[in-house]
DNA sequence: GACCTATTGACCACTCTGGTCAGAAAGAGT
DNA sequence: ACTCTTTCTGACCAGAGTGGTCAATAGGTC
């Protein structure tokens, strides 16, 4: 990433930024195009090629730059403290849903690296750095929870599952239901239905997957 | 579809049509490649020409085919005189992997076609017998249902959707497992354990949903 | 041999690719 | 007004890949 690049205004810097993660999160690197990717951050050409030497500096530099977001806006704001499952669900959900205000595609972006990362031939640093991140991320659902609030006729592990795949199908849908709508702006205002209805969801899971009597 | 195709070696018919399938499902319709798909199939270029005489031929042709796939070894076969809303899914999961086992990206190709539908601008035919498909495949798992056998304390749509996402966030799970084993030819016997593990978490399921005391 | 059908890959015109570069545009300093 | 520098651009390049064609084969049957 050029100095060059960093002087701008911050606005442009996420059109730009924005455009290539979801260039690269929707194509793959290969299948991806910088001309896209230009266009749709109303630049020229030229210019991107101006601000990124290659295509492959761009990517890198996104791998990057997506590793730096996660960490400073979403896995380190995390508290760790909440000992409760489905309090630590809703405080992470939120920290998401502000990085997705700002970056729609970042995380995006950043979980397609993860699952094709054999193909990239990333340098060792970002691997290592992936490593790490990936440990991170497995602990942000179970790091000092407090699992004895969960019913026992069903297996741990098993619970913590299907409540895992209950919330991925919802946020599945909820993204199919939006991209219908059409919106060009997503405000807080016009999602705070949505926003009942997941916390809803939330309250049905616990009176689910806890042991009666700890519906606060 | 030529007469030509008809008269191949079944084996050889399946061969292509898989190789179209995957690549229509995976890419879409204009970033497919139909040179990807003869070298899939093992055939020439220009013998894929003579069998299908264009690209849109090939697509409209596999549209065709997967729907009378699904009607003739899926929706026709399901038993909607089963009740049971467990025992249905049990049932659908069968017969879809049936159809899985001889056309691993029929039904697949088909969920892409329905979904992106509006952009390919098939023959009105074609699309009359997608809206009766649609309206079928609404109706697979609560047509006859007795939901009487749910738990009252959670609404029956909260109860029927989070059955859903949790079999679906396991199908996608077992799918990532599966690619990453690397198996050429998934046989009953490799997989025997997953179906253990499937009505296992059928059963969580019922016992989670169900109203208590009905686990015979 | 002749005749027919099935099969092929070199080839075509065309589009799109990542990347370049001469030069336009916009400031900044005088 | 003039110059110097930096920012920005789209026409342009060689190369790869596209859907589709077709003369040339190979193989079987009479």
């Amino acid at each position: 990433m050029d100095d060059v690049f960093k002087a701008l205004d911050k606005s442009k810097q996420l059109r730009i930024l924005n455009a290539a993660y979801q260039e690269f999160a929707e194509k793959g690197y290969k299948q991806a195009s910088t001309n896209k990717i230009a266009r749709e951050a109303g630049i020229g050409k030229g210019t991107l090629f101006y601000y990124f030497t290659s295509k492959e500096e761009l990517f890198h530099d996104l791998v990057e730059e997506s590793f730096r977001i996660a960490d400073e806006q979403y896995l380190s704001k995390i508290d760790f403290s909440e000992t409760d499952f489905f309090r630590r669900l809703k405080q992470t959900s939120e920290l998401k849903w502000a990085v997705y205000q700002e970056q729609p595609h970042a995380l995006r972006f950043m979980a397609q690296v993860f699952i094709h990362m054999e193909e990239y031939e990333l340098p060792e640093e970002l691997t290592v750095k992936r490593q790490a991140a990936e440990e991170t991320w497995g602990k942000i659902l179970t790091e000092n929870i407090d699992f004895s609030k969960f019913r026992e006729d069903i297996p741990q592990e098993t619970a913590f599952n299907f409540i895992r795949w209950t919330i991925e199908g919802y946020r599945v849908e909820l993204e199919q239901r939006i991209k219908m709508m059409g919106l060009d702006k997503l405000s807080n205002q016009t999602l705070e239905p949505y926003y009942d209805e997941f916390y809803g969801y939330l309250d049905t899971l616990k009176k689910i997957y806890y042991k009666p009597g700890l519906n606060e």
